[in-house]
DNA sequence: TATTGTTATACTCTATAACTATA
DNA sequence: TATAGTTATAGAGTATAACAATA
């Protein structure tokens, strides 16, 4: 928190940040933007994608995951997963097999390839969670986490 | 922080989040979604949107701000803040002027209009992060607020 | 030449609704 | 009727590059 016009200022900021300055919105959307543009930058240097990142980890760890479920626990409409898919199963990333039992939906588990990808993004999401943790201190990691937990189950709910 | 598989789970998920469980990156995208949506709906009911915050409090709090300093101050390119100025003059809220001695420039200030619409938000604003410090405790806020700066600006470096 | 703002354009990510094929 | 996934479509929100006016 900061009080008056900033004499000790950050440099940039020669611009008065007003109420912005203290709010946690303010500084959620701010982490969030330069955390996702470092992690899609490194992402990118190995030409993949920081969105395949989660949906490659939940097909891992949940083989046989269906699309509607997987869509639901990445908090997105099936719809925005269709084509998100198509890429991944083109790069031979996922397989896309009939449920037997009802042909309806799709049964979706790492190839051998996807599984490969997974690692090279784990490793890059590792590298990037190590320079977070550098940044606002190794002890602090866990009270964070658990902080953004709170807030995202505390604002689901009503 | 949670082991094995999530015997007391949350409910919805019977998914396996695999290492998502405990990154930053991952609560930290849910959460800023979380908390976005909800701002957006409230401002939403008073018909004016979750963007335009951010905008006319840093005009209100510099007035006379050009466009390419608001910008900066807001993390975006000066062409994507074009249509939105254009819109908020539209309404009423904001006042292009040329610069005195710098004819290229706008000097941007608020209307007596923008200063109601920004009060509004702000009543909004509020609501929002009061729910929010009660979902996370009131005694963290400070210190939730204060990892988020540590981590915006410490990956801003390099 | 450099800077301020605008325009043209395009890309990413997302959702809603209507559709198909099953159930 | 209801469900799983696809398609058509649209809308935010953003950026890059080329441009006009001005410096």
């Amino acid at each position: 928190m900061r009080h008056g016009t900033s004499e000790t200022s950050d440099k940039i900021c020669e611009v008065n940040l007003g109420v912005l300055e203290d709010l946690i919105g303010y500084h959620l959307r701010m982490a969030q933007e330069a955390a996702f543009l470092a992690f899609a930058r490194e992402a990118g240097l190995i030409d993949l994608k920081p969105g395949h990142f989660s949906i490659l980890e939940l097909i891992d760890k949940n083989p046989g995951i269906t699309q509607t479920v997987l869509g639901k626990a990445n908090g997105r409409n099936k719809s925005s997963l269709t084509p998100v898919l198509d890429e991944l199963v083109r790069n031979g990333f996922v397989q896309r097999q009939r449920v037997e039992g009802n042909r309806r939906a799709y049964s979706l588990t790492l190839t051998q390839s996807g599984r490969g990808a997974l690692r090279r993004l784990l490793n890059v999401a590792t590298r990037h969670e190590q320079r977070m943790a550098r940044i606002v201190g190794q002890k602090n990691v866990q009270r964070l986490v658990q902080l953004l937990n709170q807030l995202t189950s505390g604002l689901a709910e009503e």
